[in-house]
DNA sequence: AGCATTTCCGCAAACGTTTGTTGTGTAAAA
DNA sequence: TTTTACACAACAAACGTTTGCGGAAATGCT
């Protein structure tokens, strides 16, 4: 069988499409009688508009873009759960695409995403992204694109970032809230413009309290990398540890594990985090929330109001939280 | 700007819409010299076909739609990734929905599909979905359904599952294996399907080599009961654990780790699980693998099957491999 | 009764494609 | 020269909607 539309509605009753449409809108122009014969025979038949008629002749179609390095990520994905939810909202579709974190995907995606006449897109920039190029176009032709997480440094487009500055403050304070002197800070990729505030904003804080503390820094790029360092540097005695991402400390949990240390009697340990990751272990890891959640929930209110006309570009960070857990 | 249509390319060269349509498929009717002055101008403006009208004059349009409780989802998420791949390299795109859950939302999702005229869906129940016949209409309008892990009882669908009784056989010999007398373990909620097989076959695999095994059975719903449910139970000294889930597994973990047990010279735990949680813990958790990725893959290959006209249902169940960490 | 409104509905065009059919012009075959 | 053939391109219909416009019948008003 196959789909009913308007027009096999119409044959059935005898009356013409438009009657159709329009009393299944509830157009005043059609009679009380008529609609409602011509309801009833719609809900019969489970009529469903054919949205790619409905777009191809509005010439708006109601679905986002959303490109993402990876969906099994436990920020990425709930940054689009936060998306999809108010997307359904305010009745919109989703179309998530995977960039792989390859800039050649990323292309692709954008060219999926043009196909479709999407209405906007929000899109976290692949690592090595340089040029904006295909986002431009985009622009050009009236499409918002909201960048989220990994933006430009270039200043011409809408961002909304975690709050990386602030998350790096408030874990370092929460540290040296705590008197601790010989401090271990795990970072990711030194590359990466995140990666960069954190550390700055981190080493700033603990240098303008700095009686004697002795902070040391390292650069990871893998969770078994962190493990393989932590194993190392644990025998140094540090008494607190700072993690700058998820992967990072599971890594480092690890090893603490493996040496069967007592958190926080034998050291503390703090981390910058979605949330999920920290609960996992006993006693919970206190944390500086970035919710990808929260994020998702910004990115689309800064996509609903490029929507509505604003062509102010801003850039907008999510404030960050302390959740106590018991590692310090 | 607006994008760029055959008509607009077709005005700017003085030739009809027709013949800019055929020579960017490189049809044979339309010459050599033409062809290229089309494709020149095409690329200068950057043309992309409006997916919509192709999919509004094919009547088939290549997406597929998706359905799962939650994005954010240690199991789903790898589920997604898998079929977004396949997809991907076949040429299609993909609509993820989520129900939360939730019945109500699962059928509105079907609607939006149903809208759509996706080629085909893929399915994970609600937990008290009972009522399948969106699905049936689906069918009706020949538009394949494939069912993945949590499936319906009747028969006359698709559908993919994890191995469940596999799996939990092979976890309860691994116990068995290493002569554990005292044996915890841990179900989900005992309505699903996918408890009872997993609880069946469990039980059976014990019952069979049963000298002397004590074996209690415990069903929890979330991760803080089954923490809770540990915290009592641990008291008695059980010499393994089985959990049925990552949830469950963190929940139990963190019991442990709450009363500083060692494993696995204390007791020895093992999980059905994707993998990622149990490779969190140091030793890492000995676990039967339940792949979602692998699921994908398989349901994707299940849909293929059915858009080449199988109409051959079956039921297919991942194979399940043992996993060892260091925690037996 | 005569005219002006309403009320209700159909016609047709448009959105951007694809594709079967038809129509030119030119070159080769008769 | 007339026929046959072919290369090339245009025409037109169709996919399923929406919507401005026009028109017929029914109603209201004097």
């Amino acid at each position: 069988m196959t789909s009913t539309t308007l027009k096999k509605i119409a044959e059935a009753l005898g009356l013409s499409i438009s009657t159709i449409s329009r009393a299944l809108k509830n157009h005043p122009d059609i009679s009380e009688k008529t609609k409602q014969k011509i309801v009833e025979l719609a809900n019969a038949l489970e009529y469903e508009p054919n949205v790619n008629a409905i777009h191809l002749r509005s010439k708006s179609n109601n679905v986002f873009g959303i490109i993402v390095p990876s969906i099994s990520n436990y920020f990425y994905d709930s940054f689009i759960a936060a998306v999809e939810e108010e997307s359904r909202k305010n009745n919109y579709s989703l179309m998530i695409l995977q960039s792989g974190d390859k800039t050649d995907a990323e292309i692709q995606n954008i060219k999926l995403c043009r196909q479709n006449r999407i209405t906007g897109l929000f899109s976290c920039l692949s690592t090595d992204t340089k040029n904006y190029e295909a986002y431009s176009k985009l622009k050009e032709l009236n499409i918002p694109v909201v960048f989220f997480d990994k933006v430009p440094e270039e200043g011409n487009f809408n961002k909304v970032t975690v709050g990386d500055t602030l998350a790096a403050t408030l874990a370092a304070k929460a540290i040296l809230s705590k008197n601790k002197k010989n401090i271990l800070a795990f970072f990711g990729n030194e590359n990466l413009s995140i990666t960069k505030k954190r550390v700055a904003a981190f080493k700033q804080t603990c240098d303008e309290n700095s009686e004697g503390i002795k902070l040391k820094i390292l650069h990871v790029s893998s969770s078994l990398e962190a493990e393989n360092m932590a194993d190392k540097l644990l025998m140094k005695k540090p008494d607190a540890i700072f993690c700058m991402s998820d992967e990072i400390l599971t890594g480092v949990m690890k090893s603490i594990q493996k040496k069967r240390l007592n958190i926080p009697d034998d050291l503390s340990i703090i981390a910058i985090s979605n949330g999920f990751i920290p609960k996992l272990y006993y006693p919970e890891i206190t944390y500086v929330e970035t919710s990808g959640y929260k994020l998702g929930k910004l990115a689309f209110s800064s996509m609903l109001a490029c929507l509505n006309g604003s062509t102010f570009i801003q850039e907008i960070a999510t404030d960050s939280i302390l959740v106590e857990g018991g590692s310090m």
